[in-house]
DNA sequence: ATACTTTTTGCAAGCGATTGCAATGATTTA
DNA sequence: TAAATCATTGCAATCGCTTGCAAAAAGTAT
């Protein structure tokens, strides 16, 4: 009845106030939980609240300083499964952290990534999650001026010190992986690179690189096959492979997709996996299990980088003071059906 | 210098409208695309605006009743490749209208969808996107009445006539597998269901039973498993076809996860797809073309609908009078590895 | 130059919350 | 019983922006 004067549906602290005899700050109070209110106006405005079906407007309470439960995630691209493992981390997490998400996806283009953070910064988030290649001195500068707290996923770079980042055991992983080769008889071992604008491509080609040193071998340049983590290039790199007259007899992938692109390439020039040639991925995208032959990979927790920066994130929220941590998740080889003993 | 004042980073219009000489007002109509400004104002404005980097807050702005550019999702899951597909579709084109888009993931918790529906819409989009099974009279109505744009993907409801919806064609795509499983001399055909609960599942099946009867078969109970598109739920129904004394020579999955949960039970059974049983799924998620044997499923245009829905969506934002529409887009069927003649 | 339009601009009133500060009531202490 | 203390509550100012309304400026016709 109350709540039918106004026009528009809304609920307000004010008709809930009234409604509850009170005023519309002490609803605010209950609204936020704060602790110096009587056990009994507090019930009378809970009941108000529950009859009216008041609901938070989340934008006046984050325009008059409060929370909004609401975190930005900002990620470069949605079509990779590589994000989307991320996000279904980041979404499981944070749903039962009770916050919701806002998601801008820049697409690759860069010029797009610091407007974005602008507006969600200045926008109406409690915090921001961030999956994006590089470009980032751009506006951490930003974000720490307006200190607004920020965990890096996945991101590899210097001056990383005074920032909040998660990422996963790049170089050990593909170390492991090289080595795992080298184990079972590989002597001719090829590598197909990620972005190397990307930092962690960086890191996974060291990994290659120091365990073909420490075995005592020595990496050809010619087995060294340049990638952008898309498929078509895994599959370009395939076809090269195959055509080579002196080819390896293995071959590590900076990440999963591109091994299966590859894959394909090299059973359509007529070489069989893993017979003629071993493959190993990285990352343990869903696909690579279903796959057939099933992908030997490295897998990166995804989901679960996705569930510890969410944690992190409310965690920094909470208390901004705390201080900024750098997690390495460790990666672990998932054997399947890609690899053969030389 | 200007902005220097101020504690806090946030340039205000306040602090554009001081660096250029006018009123705050002129501030947010040159912002705002609005007509009656002076050209030579306007370009002062906007020297100021890039000059001391101004960013709309949208807080503020959608709070005084403008636009937000930003759109709710709904979903029920995040899990899903069928949802991840849409969402993609959705992201794609709302990325390029230019609005960002609210996440919000019910994780299957009835209770909570209308509350989220609810905080969504008091909250701050400009619209919303519906992906959500059923139990939809709990919030249309309080959609409607505060006239806030939406549109449902995938719905399959009675009361349709009066509010947007895109869906695919579910009854004729499953018509047109299973025929095609008849054309090919199969005539012992078993069905996989859906989760009931969900509109399109009955839907699929009344494709499954028209096609047969259509053909002068009868569909027999026994080979009708009730599933719930999850890929358990299509693994048992592999065990239960594959155990059966008398199996039919294919089946036909209410959904892609399903038959390949199937596909997997029949084999671990000894059964070969598609040599001793014919499998055809529904959806086509990029995992059915990267399964072996390559599934043989019906398209269901996710991305699409996605982008159409999208489309809608902002169209209804730019006019509110729009007449409703209910687009219902073609399902195609895919032939691939797992389907083979009797 | 005067009166009348038509553009451009500025002021002020919200939008729906949060919060510091002051006032009220209740409870203790002396 | 008065004074002092502490938990409760209310008022008013703010957050940054949109917009109706009225005043100022510019342009036209007389």
């Amino acid at each position: 009845m109350i709540k039918e004067d106004k026009k528009k549906g809304a609920v307000t602290i004010f008709d809930v106030a009234e409604a509850a005899g009170v005023s519309y700050s002490t609803v605010s109070r209950v609204a936020n939980g704060y602790q110096f209110v009587k056990p009994t106006t507090r019930k009378k405005v809970e009941t108000a609240m529950k009859q009216l079906g008041y609901v938070a407007n989340l934008k006046a309470r984050s325009l008059a300083g409060g929370r909004s439960q609401l975190i930005g995630l900002l990620v470069y691209d949605f079509q990779s499964s590589y994000l989307v493992e991320i996000v279904r981390g980041i979404d499981d997490e944070m749903s039962q952290l009770d916050y919701d998400m806002m998601l801008s996806t820049t697409h690759h283009r860069k010029q797009k990534e610091s407007a974005h953070v602008q507006k969600l910064a200045q926008g109406m988030v409690d915090g921001l999650l961030i999956v994006l290649p590089s470009n980032l001195e751009a506006y951490v500068e930003d974000l720490s001026r307006q200190n607004l707290p920020f965990v890096l996923i996945d991101y590899t770079g210097n001056e990383t010190e005074t920032i909040n980042t998660v990422r996963a055991s790049n170089r050990k992983g593909v170390y492991d992986a090289t080595s795992y080769l080298i184990q079972l008889g590989h002597r001719e071992i090829g590598f197909i690179t990620g972005a190397m604008e990307v930092g962690c491509s960086a890191e996974r080609l060291q990994g290659y690189q120091d365990a073909l040193h420490d075995h005592g071998l020595v990496a050809r340049p010619d087995w060294l096959l340049a990638g952008d983590f898309l498929e078509m290039s895994g599959y370009l790199a395939g076809k090269r492979f195959a055509s080579m007259t002196e080819r390896p007899t293995a071959i590590v992938s900076s990440n999963d997709v591109m091994a299966l692109g590859a894959i394909t390439a090299l059973q359509e020039m007529g070489l069989r996996v893993p017979d003629d040639m071993s493959i190993i991925g990285f990352d343990d995208v869903p696909e690579a299990s279903y796959f057939r032959p099933k992908l030997t990979t490295v897998r990166q927790p995804l989901q679960e980088m996705g569930r510890i920066a969410a944690r992190m994130l409310v965690q920094m929220i909470k208390n901004p003071d705390e201080p900024a941590a750098q997690l390495e998740l460790p990666t672990e080889l998932i054997v399947r059906e890609s690899v053969r003993p030389r």
